[in-house]
DNA sequence: ACGCGATAAATCGTACATTGTTTGTGGAAA
DNA sequence: TTTCCACAAACAATGTACGATTTATCGCGT
């Protein structure tokens, strides 16, 4: 793996090989973009021949990746009257959550009982990183934090389960960058990734997956904690 | 519901409301059947001409069909060369159950507590049916299994949960529609389902969950072991 | 047999026609 | 005067047609 890439999020293998149109793939990825990070508000409409003035192209490539991004979720149709934006709420968030509570322990099994010295020296050498940086850049953390447990699922059989872990956690991604890190849970997600380290070299399987499960859930808690108080103090 | 829907096997609510171009959409469906069903094969190429004259309509409805099955994973892309089709093989199913035994635990625990007396005789009156055929009519069987199940899953909080279930679900309906049910698998489905009912009756949720998760892990051994018999039997 | 170039074919982007929806205005009724 | 409805005009989605560019195929010559 080259250095600059050691640290940037990188998708497991085979996984979203967008060969699609040159133009379409880009369009995909900027739209799709603005809608995890929030420029495109909720439910608002797209509007085809907006959107390829915008990007300065045709329709058809702007129809296509709306279609694309229908069937991933992100947007929604109805006949006649053209597409809008999904919300991303934290109805969203949280069910994303739940589900890599249940999906993420069983991958966290399968690593635990593959894994080989390489595996645990990379993931030591992930969190050597992500504690020298020490959440000072928010995005930096994030990418090493994905990176970290892409080494753990990257190679699982299963890659169905791999592509949905991936294609959650690449909204989270977005949705995190937008806040902070109470300190508890800056020591919670240190403790946790030590000692998830100190689960796969000893092989317990079991005892990685359970804290994987909290820890899952201990990362989703948070984040719809900072959404709600978000959303509060919008209200407020 | 009406009679003739009893059984019919219909998405949760709110799930897939396929709002596309009227074309857009019945395209997309009879695609998308005929890559599941297995009329399309494997890695077949998908020529937009192709597929535009054989349904009487021009390139731009079947561009958008394939974008939107690629966007569901049932097409891959590759730019300039066109789409085809993923195939369905041993693996895809091995994959989609092992994400049935992880999530349909969680939708069943929850489904038992917060079951209604309506719940447990819709329950009850579709096991009714499913003896009543007792796998005479394979497809019947699909279809009353399916409403089975949904009544379980479809009013359960986590939309994106129980909408991967019903994705996954179709496509098992269609795979395992071209296979027969051993003895044993069918004396084993009624049994559970009986058991399931009682579970749910007496609201252990736990002791339910258990047993979904041993349902479903069955469903796939079952389904697997036809895949792989006929495989042999091609190959032999 | 193995490149290699011409030809055929398919994708991709653009422009346009058609159809359906939304919006805004005017007039009639309350 | 206000409210409601009808109707028309603007607007946007969907379907069609076409040209440009890339890829695949096939026959030829070495």
């Amino acid at each position: 793996m080259a250095e600059t890439s050691a640290f940037k999020a990188e998708p497991p293998e085979g996984i979203d090989p967008i060969g699609a149109s040159s133009e379409g793939a880009s369009l995909y990825e900027l739209i799709r973009e603005d809608i995890i990070e929030g420029r495109l508000a909720a439910n608002e409409r797209l509007v085809v021949t907006d959107l390829a003035r915008r990007h300065g192209t045709s329709t058809n490539p702007v129809r296509e990746a709306l279609q694309l991004l229908r069937g991933e979720g992100f947007v929604t149709f109805v006949a006649n009257r053209g597409a809008r934006v999904r919300p991303i709420d934290q109805d969203f968030v949280r069910d994303i959550y739940e589900i890599g509570v249940l999906i993420e322990p069983a991958l966290t099994r399968w690593f635990v009982n593959m894994a080989t010295g390489e595996d645990i020296a990379e993931l030591e050498r992930l969190q050597g990183l992500i504690e020298e940086n020490n959440f000072a850049d928010i995005v930096r953390h994030s990418e090493l934090d994905t990176a970290f447990h892409t080494v753990m699922y990257q190679r699982h059989y299963n890659r169905h389960a791999a592509e949905l872990w991936w294609k959650h956690r690449e909204v989270l991604r977005a949705v995190s960058r937008r806040f902070s890190f109470t300190l508890a849970r800056r020591a919670a997600i240190m403790r946790e990734h030590r000692e998830l380290i100190a689960h796969v070299k000893a092989g317990n399987a079991d005892e990685a997956a359970d804290l994987i499960s909290r820890h899952v859930e201990g990362s989703g808690r948070h984040v719809l904690e900072q959404m709600r108080a978000r959303n509060a103090a919008r209200a407020g």
